[in-house]
DNA sequence: TTGGTTAAATGGTTTAACCAATTACTTGCA
DNA sequence: TGCAAGTAATTGGTTAAACCATTTAACCAA
């Protein structure tokens, strides 16, 4: 039996969420002035102090810029941003074409960042990090191996997500997570923690255009064998190939 | 005459900013509780709000976790930080391995951003981008053609850092913002964004250790020619063999 | 020991006032 | 009229004090 905590959130995030919604999305534009503090609270219902823990939030992503006796107003994120804008970015902003190659861009650099940590997973050799690949690898072999006799339950087509493919995800991230261990990067750890949540959520979200592929079991036996083995050159190689070939597909066609 | 605008700060950003160090630093380490709002506050010698404002600044970063009746508690940022931490922790992290390591993974990074960017802008082949990296480029060649007298006033061994080298990396971060506009980029912008400043600080602080080679000047006009002729693969290979070197220079081996 | 009750500690929110910097307006002089 | 100095209004920065909500610890009773 599965207990669900209380999501209690505080005010002060719920108002920086809307806000920071409302500068991606564009609805308050590049340089364009928030009311001033005292109006804005009494507009969202609360009180000036709460309003401003909320602006320390937006401030810290460089989403506003606040000075005394001017006002709060929103930056050019675009030209000003920073990367912890990414995964909200791809989150909030509106669809077309410029969030279409942000996900490119963002996919791109994924395969750049895990293939590497690959190489060093292979490189490092360290045992704690090769058995527990491989009893991921298990695990995902498991997986596959069911019949897949579809959802027990059909309540509908938009909830017929196949259970099997929540594992996998699952399985997916420990088994990214246990790369970028291995890697003993501090910076590849960070990233992994900033972009791997949204990157999940986008391809939640795409899961139509998308299934986990034979060549996705293979990949995780080559890449597991390869670190096993201590041989750098082809975990890069069988990870980095796998990641062409699914952005490819999610993003349509051969172009980066 | 030049003016400085004085530099008024706020007292929640100096409270952010001390306790910022003092985790990066390990002083308060993961898990350990600070002090309750109301006495944190007495002994900083303000008031809650202000220190609440401050909390604020650090959740954003990821460096304490609140809870209502449990108090604030460093995280363990090893762990679950973001890449918003990098620039931070490469100022205020105590020397050593660790740091050392983790300056070596974000040069490789910011190589492999960068030539990725020259790639795409020579590929994209914006006339006015090309504009700017010839004026960038004869600024440099200019910088390069002077006969360097040295420093007119030696005012100690210290300071006798000499002022081509400040015009230079100026023009440097011109040049590479050049690059990343080029590319049409968000991602790669946000990553310049967050990134350059702190790199810059760093070489700035190891600036005995290298200096801007006469394969500086090569590596500008092949980028910029390449840039001009839309030869992607030249500007590319320029931009990185020059980093590699410069990098080798830096990190003092050919270890990556 | 178990379970519930109570008290203390601690963050969350609200109100109100005053300080400090900027902006907008008014006034007065040339 | 035009500009410059002075003044008022606007707006963020800080402080203070209270009260609410959640968690933890202590205590007590079955």
């Amino acid at each position: 039996m599965k207990i669900e905590a209380v999501n209690k959130r505080r005010i002060s995030g719920e108002i920086a969420d809307n806000l920071r919604k409302s500068i991606l999305r564009g609805e308050i534009g590049a340089g364009e002035k928030l009311p001033a503090e005292r109006e804005l609270a009494d507009k969202l219902g609360t009180n000036r102090n709460t309003l401003r823990e909320a602006v320390r939030t937006l401030e810290a992503f460089r989403l506003v810029r606040v000075r005394q006796g001017e006002g709060v107003s929103a930056t050019d994120f675009r030209e000003e941003g920073g990367i912890a804008l990414a995964p909200h970015f791809l989150t909030d902003s509106p669809p077309g074409p410029e969030r279409a190659r942000f996900l490119a861009d963002l996919l791109f650099f994924r395969k750049i960042l895990l293939v590497a940590c690959a190489e060093l997973s292979a490189t490092n050799r360290s045992e704690q990090d090769a058995v527990r690949l491989e009893s991921i690898a298990a695990a995902v072999e498991a997986e596959f191996s069911k019949k897949r006799p579809g959802g027990k339950e059909d309540r509908g087509k938009d909830t017929a997500e196949p259970a099997e493919t929540e594992n996998l995800m699952n399985l997916d991230m420990m088994f990214l997570d246990t790369l970028i261990r291995g890697s003993g990067s501090l910076l590849a750890r960070w990233f992994f923690n900033e972009f791997s949540p949204s990157i999940r959520a986008m391809l939640e979200e795409l899961r139509q255009l998308w299934r986990f592929p034979p060549a996705y079991r293979d990949m995780i036996e080559k890449v597991t064998g390869a670190v096993r083995a201590g041989k750098p050159r082809e975990a890069a190689g069988a990870l980095g190939s796998y990641f062409e070939e699914l952005d490819r597909t999610i993003l349509g066609g051969p172009s980066g």
